[in-house]
DNA sequence: TAGGGGGAGTAAACCGCTTAACTGAGATGT
DNA sequence: ACATCTCAGTTAAGCGGTTTACTCCCCCTA
């Protein structure tokens, strides 16, 4: 292995000299530059992310928190991750997606041992124990969704407010007058403590007699199953319904491939629109979902740059909320005239 | 922060007596333990792992490869990287998933950085350039999938042949004589590289005249649109067919949703088996598919294993593969009398 | 011309842990 | 009883960097 100790020696100068103009963090002659520069490519230097971390005590890696146990890592999580990871290369960081429970057990011990620097969350519950855990233990972190109180935690989320109003809106303009929203199930324990469900029904019930439309709100739990389900108890009490947003990504795959079996044209008999989902994910229907997509690239990416702001010391970033936007698909038009 | 010195310290030990009670690396008296654990517990101490990985030479990181730029990370890898995690921590070791470009060239800068002791690479083509790269670089590695030529490259992979056996085997008995096989897109640059499409083409190929059945296959990019297109074309060309095995998964998808939509009774009319699939996405159509369910869960633990031993120094796993296993849904049924 | 200031480079003390070599005391063999 | 083994522990030399304090040396100013 080539440390530093040989580049140096090559290039006849100390290996702090050598460390400096590595790190930027003193000047170098143009002249030593160029002969450690030199030196370098001739013994293939490169240095070792270890012995740097020891030395800094700063590892330069950003753990994302995969929870293991929650298990769907689907697409909109695999944006997450990726633009995130972008945004950390861009900064010098690596962000790896590093699996643990969700108790936030294993989070401490992540940085308790020194492996990363910060912690960025996704998912996160409106009463997360890990988010807890992490202000007790000091570790930085930034969140990707939002606690119900959080008190100048650093953080990113869906613009929930902005993404019903638009959707909404949306319908409406084409000519919808009887929306319905298929929600989070009340039995299911994590309905009440995720943002996604609370909020955007939250919004909903605002926005919606706002245009002067009638609010019909249906439980309906997060599988695809449950979204057929809950399609068939719209059509059956609520037939003259002409258009249904949904907020879970799977009950709405449920739902379209619900509405095909019993009959229905979408969008002629009734329009489809998902609240969040990714493009991916709206290209497995046919006809293929219009939605609102899930802004996991801007998230991914403010949150990584929230985190290492504070890393770095800087002023922090004011939490971003990011509306997700319409994404055109074949699943909405305006009401069939009866 | 407390170090290992703050615990000898208080235990009145050497902090060598602290290392080798932790490493197991050397015997320690049953009172000395005693009193060296119960400083550690009152002082709250922590193994610092960048320390430990410099000393050692040994992070204790593995690094699953992501290809960012390449692969959708669906259902499929996140079952490789969750039972390879699994694995790793049952032995002490981290699993992480690092996104990279699919050169290798990231790769070996991990490595070379001495951030991970090995690689665990998925989704690899038969002519894998990452895979020439780390081995040129000496870098510890274990392939989920194959290269074309694995000279005692460990590995583990599908086991494509007896995959393919057990589901014409199985739609054989259910009745089922003219077959089809829609696989990869002959165009696509992907389809000549990429194993699963490859491998199960050419056993099917092989199996289907065993058992006295045509042979028809499909050419079909790997996209819910190309698979409801290669469906249409085969309810054309092969009316008489009654059953479709299916090598992608999102084309399985578009497959199931085209028949719905030409007005076709799924299992009745056609059966569909998908040859490698996640249950999560099989829950996804509507009925919900039966499939060959790829192993992922072993494939990532043997994986990582077999990556673990090399590290370790043990003798090496042989290779092994894996069989994809009948996973019962409601996709298939005997063949509608005519 | 002496004094001061600043910029480029160096020496050396860590960072927290692992591990080879060594110590010393009690057990063992003859 | 004396040399020899064991065996639990200790000492100290790294692992490969970062970073503080310090040394030169050259240039500018009074």
């Amino acid at each position: 292995m080539v440390t530093m100790r040989d580049v140096a020696d090559r290039a006849g100068v100390s290996i702090a000299t050598v460390s400096f103009l590595l790190n930027d963090t003193k000047p170098v002659t143009a002249a030593t530059r160029a002969r450690v520069e030199q030196a370098m490519a001739e013994l293939g230097y490169r240095r070792n992310a270890v012995a740097r971390a020891l030395a800094s005590r700063r590892t330069h890696i950003i753990a994302m928190a995969y929870p293991a146990l929650d298990h769907k890592f689907g697409f909109s999580a695999a944006e997450f991750f990726t633009s995130a990871a972008d945004a950390a290369r861009k900064q010098d960081y690596h962000l790896v997606l590093w699996p643990v429970g969700n108790d936030g057990g294993e989070l401490t011990e992540l940085v308790g041992q020194g492996l990363a620097d910060g912690v960025v969350l996704m998912e996160v519950q409106l009463d997360d124990p890990r988010v807890t855990v992490l202000q007790e233990t000091g570790t930085p972190f930034a969140l990707i969704g939002r606690t119900s109180s959080l008190e100048g935690l650093a953080h990113v989320d869906i613009d929930f407010d902005r993404t019903v109003e638009d959707a909404v809106g949306y319908l409406h303009g084409l000519g919808h007058r009887r929306l319905a929203l298929i929600s989070g199930n009340l039995n299911d324990p994590l309905f009440s403590t995720y943002g996604p469900y609370v909020r955007s029904e939250a919004a909903f019930r605002r926005v919606a007699p706002e245009y002067g439309l009638e609010t019909v709100v249906l439980e309906c739990a997060g599988s695809t199953l449950a979204g057929q389900d809950a399609m068939g108890r719209l059509l059956r009490d609520h037939p003259d319904t002409t258009a249904v947003l949904i907020v879970n990504e799977f009950a709405a795959l449920g739902a379209v491939a619900g509405l095909n079996r019993l009959g229905y044209q979408v969008p002629d008999d009734i329009s489809v629109l998902p609240l969040l989902m990714a493009p991916e994910m709206a290209a497995l229907t046919n006809p293929a979902l219009t939605i609102m997509r899930t802004p996991g690239p801007e998230l991914g990416q403010l949150g990584t740059e929230a985190l290492i702001r504070q890393l770095e010391g800087a002023d922090p970033l004011p939490p971003q909320l990011v509306p997700a936007k319409l994404y055109p698909g074949a699943t909405t038009a305006g009401p069939r005239r009866s």
